[in-house]
DNA sequence: CACCTGACTGTCA
DNA sequence: ATGACAGCCAGGT
């Protein structure tokens, strides 16, 4: 993917605040053309090691989206704070921006 | 080149 | 509310 478009991205979720998260497709509609799915890839082609809160990003339904690191993101969300409902939904206050 | 596969989404039954 | 589905489109096979 265009590299100009992956830094934005990559940009964008560094920017979010702690105790907040966004979804996939609001950071592609920040971005100068990205779609949800690129984002989502742009994630999963992370380095590990990297400084990135990609746990701040969830789907626009407000649930964690299905991945193998969704039980980290879990937790590491209620460690900042993020209550999940019984269905597993983020409260929409939580959304940044 | 054709076809398949998703860390997704908005719409509709 | 909930699930199915058609768009979506870069990457991999």
């Amino acid at each position: 993917m265009n590299p100009l478009v992956r830094e934005q991205i990559l940009t964008i979720i560094a920017s979010i605040p702690e105790g907040r998260v966004t979804s996939y497709g609001r950071i592609a509609k920040m971005t100068d053309g990205a779609t949800a799915r690129m984002v989502a890839r742009a994630l999963r082609d992370l380095p590990s090691g990297h400084e990135l809160p990609w746990f701040r990003v969830v789907t626009s339904s407000r649930k964690l989206a299905d991945h193998s690191g969704a039980d980290e993101q879990r937790r590491r969300l209620i460690d900042e704070g993020i209550a999940f409902d019984v269905r597993g939904r983020i409260s929409v206050e939580r959304f940044w921006p």
